[in-house]
Parts: C-alpha cells; structure tokens; sequence
DNA sequence: AAGTGGTCTAGACCACGAC
DNA sequence: TCGTGGTCTAGACCACTTC
C-alpha cells in the first residue's frame, strides 16, 4: 500500500527506505525478526525479487542479516567500511622533487622487501612535496617497480595516486590497497622539508598496492604535518 | 559455455569471476566496452538476471561502470572504500579508569559542541586505558548523551566502541560516524598515563557518532603511543 | 510437512543514446 | 528505429530450520 510505481525512485529503493525507517525509529528493535519475503511481498503490493532487492541494500548496510530457512533479523550498522577523504585537493600544489631510478641497495633499507625484489635491483622513485596556501603541509615517496624501457611522464606524475601510477608504469591492474597510519615526530630531512621544527609531530600513511597475484607493485609513504593536514573518514552505511 | 550450473558456486558469481578475470588479466582494457548483458546471456548460457547479478558485483567493486543506453564499459577499481581493522583487540586489556555524569563546563572547553547541547548540560564521561603485555598503549575517552534515569553498565564498559555505548545508553540507533585522524605529540597527563616521556608521537582517532536525524549522541577520542599502536586499513574491491 | 531465504528463468516495459 | 542498461513480474526449484 506504500509503494508508488509511477514514482521516479524504483520501487526496491522505496521498500528498503521504509523498512529502513522503521528500522531506524525503533519500530523494529534490534534482533527482532522482520516478517517473511511473502509476507513483505503482499503488504507492499510487489514481486519477491523487488522486495529482495530493498532488503539487499539494508543487509548490505548491516541493517539486517539472514539466516536460511530461519528468516531476516535486525542488527547493527557496521562502522568498519569507511569512505576515506584525502583532504583538500583542490587547493594543494604538488612540486616534483625528484623522479629517478635508483638501485635498491643500502641507502634503501628495506624498500626492496616491501617490493619483493632483490637487494640491489633497480626501482622508480619518486618524491613529490604538496604545499598549501605557500606552507609545505606533507611529503611523499613512492616506489615503483622498474620496467625497461617505459619512460616515466612526468606531467602525469604531479597528481597521481599510487594506483594509478602503479597500472600506468607497469601496466597492470591494481587490485588490493594495503594502508598503514602512524604517527612519528620529525626530524633531519623530513623536518627540513616540512620547514618544521624537530619533534613536531607528523602523520606517517604508508600504501601498499598490489597486483591480481598478490606481488605488490608499489609502496609509498606520506607524512604529514599534523597542524595542517588530518585524516578524514565517513561511515554511512544507507 | 564456460557456466556449471551444478556448481556449489553461484552462477552470478561464477560470471562475475569470468568477466573479473579478463579484466585482471588485461584481456579487457581499461575504458573498452565489455559485450552487452544480452550477448552475455547467450555466451554463458545464464539469463538476464543472472547476468547482470554478476556485472553488479565488479560495479560495486568498480571494475565495472555502466552508462544507461550505451553500453558497460571497464574502469579501476576504487580504492577508496576501506576496512579498517581496530587492531589486535584479543591480546588487549581494558581498564576502567572512570565512568561518571559531568557537567559541560569550562573544563570540558568544547565538547559540549561537538554533542551539539548547552554549555554546562550533562554528559557521561567513559575514560578506560588499553593495556598490552602490560604496557599501556592507548587510551581513550568517551562523551555521552547523559539521559535521566538510565544507568551505566560498568560491565558493558570494558571493550564497548563507541556506537554500541550510544546504542545503549541512548536508546537510538547510530547511523553515521565519523573519523577524524590525526598525530599529536604527548604531554603532560597523556604522557603520565601512557607512562612516556613527553614529547613522544602519539595517533589521536576521534570519533563522532550520529543518529538518524543527524544529532551527535556520543564523541569520543583515543589516544595511542605510536610505536605500539598502528591503524590499518584495506580495500580490496573483489 | 510447512515456512524460510537463496537462486534462477523467460519474459516484459521503460528511458536513454546513437544513427 | 534499434540496441543499450534499469526495472519489474510471476512463477519455479533448492537447501535449510522448525515442528
């Protein structure tokens, strides 16, 4: 009796925002059954595939869960899937500090494992320093496999993310990104950069990006100063 | 062709790894037109529905993105979605430090718009230390909607995050939340109570949970030493 | 045996884009 | 006008849980 089909928003849609409502207000508590698919398909006047494509946004969300033969429960939202901001592109300028190739050797501890590479073998490196408003605000080094011959563009270099960077250069697929967030106070060179004093805090987020077989592809690092740059994430599951 | 319907595996599924595979494998180029949903249908030998079941999941991921009277057409997965994982909560000991009804005064300088009340309403104010191998490792606190009458349940304290407290406490469903991740560097009772110098780096994760109609029911902040304590985050689309 | 959710089909109509 | 993806239907069979 609710559903409007000649409405713009399909009729799934509808039936996931009123059962959504209901949920929401309190009218069903949590882990309470909701009635069955038939019993939904009757009062909303609509086929069972429309109906279970409106509890399909809601369990997506973590609104409803399942349980075979038994029936559709309400739970909670799930607040672990997060849509994660790097802020303010817009207004940052990005200056290309260096793009070179460079042989993973000492100077490099440790880069060569996170690539799975050789000691020694040769890498791209880039490093890139982003600035706002004429104050440096972060700093990031990225490492990229070496493949012959493919010459790095550096106009495509200035903005880039790691992904694409990654699929540009050795041309495969990115499909796994690995974060890592720390926190770390500056010094020598990073400070300097940062025209930071030493000891000033920083945020540390590192990616790794990896391929269909599981060898990563790239790594890079960030740091950020933490007076003008933070990390904003949203969770709104419907 | 390639479809067993006698399978354990779904056929939408077994689609979507056949369509996901050509396009890992770069069989299928980024920004070329895949066949259309009726070519399919007849390629794997499934229907409409069960076709495009399957084309939803590489969407969802962003491998896929479609255009209504054109055509589907290959794209980068989205990395911006993450999971994040709040780290090793087995091998972690919660210690309540205290649980108690404020009032928003000048002590509590701006929470009080942060949970959107008056100055100088009240609040319940969670405090607990995180301890492993008997090291403190973070710490954090929590602020409250205070609601007449309800008490707090010391028991429900000890690892409760901050949506289910809300929930709780409140009586009202979280809907939203949001991460704001920052560095700091330790000071005065943070150092004490984290038993490290001062000076030394520390993650600050603050965290602000919504109801439906977009009110604050709870706030909160944890404090973590940097080198015991890590965020991590992963995204991998499909 | 009856009811539940999970899958799948073979059609249908629509809005949109390209020709 | 034709092909595309987006929506929707009315059935069907299955595996599972409960009684």
């Amino acid at each position: 009796m609710e559903i409007s089909k000649s409405s713009i928003i399909p009729a799934y849609f509808q039936v996931a925002e009123a059962i959504g409502f209901k949920i929401k207000s309190g009218e069903l508590k949590t882990g309470s059954m909701i009635p069955s698919e038939s019993q939904l398909c009757k009062e909303y006047n609509v086929s069972r595939m429309t109906v279970r494509r409106g509890l399909a946004i809601l369990t997506q969300a973590g609104y409803l869960t399942t349980s075979k033969g038994k029936g559709t429960f309400v739970s909670r939202p799930k607040f672990e899937e997060l849509v994660v901001n790097f802020p303010l592109k817009e207004k940052v300028n990005a200056k290309l500090l260096s793009a070179e190739i460079i042989s993973l050797a000492d100077e490099f501890e440790g880069i060569h494992e996170k690539l799975n590479l050789k000691k020694g073998s040769k890498a791209i490196l880039i490093r890139r320093l982003f600035m706002h408003e004429k104050e440096p605000i972060s700093y990031d080094k990225k490492y990229l496999l070496y493949i012959k011959g493919k010459p790095v563009l550096e106009t495509d270099l200035e903005y880039a993310e790691l992904p694409e960077m990654a699929e540009k250069h050795a041309d495969v697929l990115p499909v796994k990104s690995e974060l890592l967030i720390t926190a770390t106070t500056l010094q020598g060179e990073d400070a300097l950069l940062l025209e930071s004093k030493k000891g000033e805090a920083a945020l540390v987020v590192e990616q790794t990006v990896y391929a269909q077989d599981s060898t990563p592809i790239g790594w890079g690092q960030t740091i950020c100063r933490a007076e003008k740059y933070s990390l904003r994430a949203v969770s709104q599951p419907f």
